[in-house]
Formats: C-alpha cells, structure tokens, sequence
DNA sequence: AATTATAGTGAACGAAAGTTCACTTGTCAA
DNA sequence: TTGACAAGTGAACTTTCGTTCACTATAATT
C-alpha cells in the first residue's frame, strides 16, 4: 500500500501545484486533501521539495515514454482530411485530460523558477509538437500531398496556432469548445493553403 | 517624494513577482531590494495583496493606453518586406524590454490564480496580436499585397508562432538571437506563402 | 519658530509555514 | 504468538510570514 499513497500524494500535489503553484499550496491542504494529517506526508517524501523533485520525475519519465521515441509517432496521413482529422482526435485529448491538463499548467507557472521544468516546457509547448510533424509533413510531401516545402517550417506553422488555443483551453476552460472549433478551422484553413488538390 | 516610491515598490514587485510569483516573494526581500525595512511597505500599501491589486491596475492601465484604442494600429505596410521589417522592429522590442519581458513572465505565472490576470493573459498572448494585425492584413489585401483571404484568420496564423517563440525567450533568455532569426525566417515564410508577387 | 504631515525604523505580535518525534495501529513474516 | 516493520496520528518545535505600533527624522505648512 506504499507505492498506491505515493502516487496519490504525487497526483494531489499535481492538482494543487498546478493551480496554486509550489510557494503557494502548503503540506497541510496537501494532505487534507487525502484524508491525511500534514505530518503523515514525511512517511512518504523526505520533503516537500523532494515531493516536487518526484513529481518532477514522473512528468519527466512520462514524457520520454510517451513522446520521447519515434516509435510512437502516428502515422503519417493518407489524404488532407485524415490530418485535419488525426489533428482534432489529438486536440480532443489533450483539451479533455485532465493530468494533461495540469501538467501543463504546472509547467506553465514554475517554469521560471524551475530548470527543468523549464525544459520540459520548452518540450511541451514548441519542440515536443514540431518534432512531432515534421515527418509527418515529410511524409505527406512525399505522397503529393503537400507542396513541396521546409517540413519542419510548416510543422512550427501548424502546431504553435493549435499550441496557443490549446493554452487558452487551460486558461479559460469555458472557451474549450470555441477553441476546438478555432483549431478545426485553422486546421482546414492550413490544408487549403499547403495542400495539394489534384485536379491540375 | 511619496509618488515616486509607490512606483519603485511597484517596479520592485513586478520583478520580484515575475520570477517566483506573488506567493512566492515575501515583503522582506520586497523591501530589501529597495534597500528600506520591512515594515516600510505599508506606508505606502495597505497589504501585500493591495499592493498585487495596484500593480495589477497599473499593468491593466498600461495595456488599454498602449493597446487599447484602435489609435495606435502600425500602418499598413506598402511592400511585403515593409511587414516583415515592422515585424521585426516590434519582436526586437518586446524580447528587450525588461518590463514588457516582466509583465508577460507575471502574466503567465498568475494566469490560473487571478481573474484579472487571466484575461491580460489572453489579450497579451492570442487576442492582442491578433486584433493588431487583423486591419493590417485586411488593408494589405485591399492593396493587394496579400492574397484575399480571412484577415483575422491570417492574422492568427501570422502572430501565433511569433508569440510562441517570444514566450520561448521569456523562458530561455539565452536562445532569445536563434527565436529571432526563427521569427524572421518564418515572417519570410509567410509572406512567401500568403503574399501576392507581380509577375502574374 | 512652531506645527503638522510624511516616510522610514526597529521591536514585537500572532498566525501559519515546514518539520520532528514519540506513539498507536494494522499487517505480514518468522 | 510473537516480533518487526510500515503507515498514520497528534502534539510540539523552529522559522518565517504578514502585519502593527510607538517612535524618530525630515520636509512642508502656518
């Protein structure tokens, strides 16, 4: 029953960190939270600072199993719809979940103060997506597609506008289904622009 | 000489609340950078949270006399080089500012835990640029300079990853020459993509 | 010159913070 | 059955927090 506290402590300190922040949630409401009394935390995490550097860890390593390899790229799309397509399944996801959700808030708030949350910032917010398209775009490219093009160029193109609603979904949660639609639109605006329809 | 402390302890807060957030910072540090006591503070603000709420006016107050009225629009550029040079002359600005710098890392940090702060959020990082850009993409269409398209929905597509990578020097300080020749190589893209050449 | 208002000081306060510790309880191994 | 260990409790400790207050020094006003 050791581990199964842990991570519970681990997911209530992802809860409040990501709304109030490391300096402004204390042990105590942590605790509470859990049903527990603020000394019963020392059972389990040297510190709250240990506390942060755990949890730190563990959006760390679900980054890298997640995102880190190419092994879970998704496939690259067979016609324009099917990535305005693939693109709202992924959107629908990530506006929805709400660990997602509080990852990247909590990376949001403590990236200045944080290195490494900092860099997995970074990660979250451009390199992660643009990394992500590229060979995507690479690859529709290679079908005809999309004009030919620097793929990485228009994978920055393409996931910082979906990147920038996806944030005001976790800034004005009531938005979300006004930012999807936004997404989507931008998403068929992006098709018509750089796709290639083969009627020439 | 009151007036003129209230806005070092305002300036004072600004930095100290842009880099660990307003939980965060405590009034001795606050204080001490201004090389007075603690206790000195409230000569001059009620609270710690009065002395949030004032700076938080202030930055409302600079946000509307700067960005508020429709007055202080950029003119339409004549050439499509024009755009990329106004746009540059703006990005080198707000990535060199140190206030500017600072509203945004503020903005971002109390983005979730005040609802003043949300909303500056929003203008400061989608609706702003966006605004700013949607007449000038407009004019530029009428002139024919752009493609004719939905101005606003060209002006999401241009300001978006500009802001993405602007955040990117808040956070990086370091890559702030690589995110600008980024931004100024995807500003060439764009109006590669978007704009009207005449030789048709 | 006397008075008043302003800005800053330093000591002190209560509340809340993070942490420690002796202790109880429940679980599982020997 | 006993013993050991892990998990949780409640009281207490030490800092640090935001805030108050009586007081001083300086500058402006009468």
């Amino acid at each position: 029953m050791a581990k199964d506290t842990k991570e519970r402590i681990l997911a209530a300190a992802l809860d409040l960190f990501s709304q109030n922040g490391y300096a402004g949630t204390n042990v105590r409401e942590l605790t509470a939270a859990l049903g527990m009394v603020k000394s019963s935390i020392y059972k389990h995490f040297e510190s709250k600072e240990a506390l942060w550097d755990a949890l730190l860890d563990a959006m760390i390593a679900y980054y890298d199993a997640h995102f880190g390899s190419s092994e879970h790229l998704p496939p690259v799309p067979e016609t324009l719809e099917a990535l305005v397509a693939m693109t709202m399944r992924m959107v629908d996801f990530t506006v929805h979940d709400e660990s997602v959700i509080k990852t990247r808030k909590l990376l949001t708030i403590e990236q200045f103060r944080d290195a490494r949350a900092r860099g997995l910032a970074t990660k979250h917010f451009l390199t992660g997506l643009r990394e992500m398209f590229t060979p995507i775009f690479a690859g529709m490219m290679d079908r005809g597609l999309l004009r030919r093009d620097d793929p990485a160029m228009l994978a920055f193109a393409y996931t910082a506008p979906i990147s920038a609603l996806i944030r005001l979904c976790d800034r004005e949660p009531e938005k979300t289904d006004d930012a999807i639609a936004q997404i989507e639109a931008f998403s068929r605006h992006f098709v018509q622009v750089y796709g290639v329809t083969e009627h020439a």
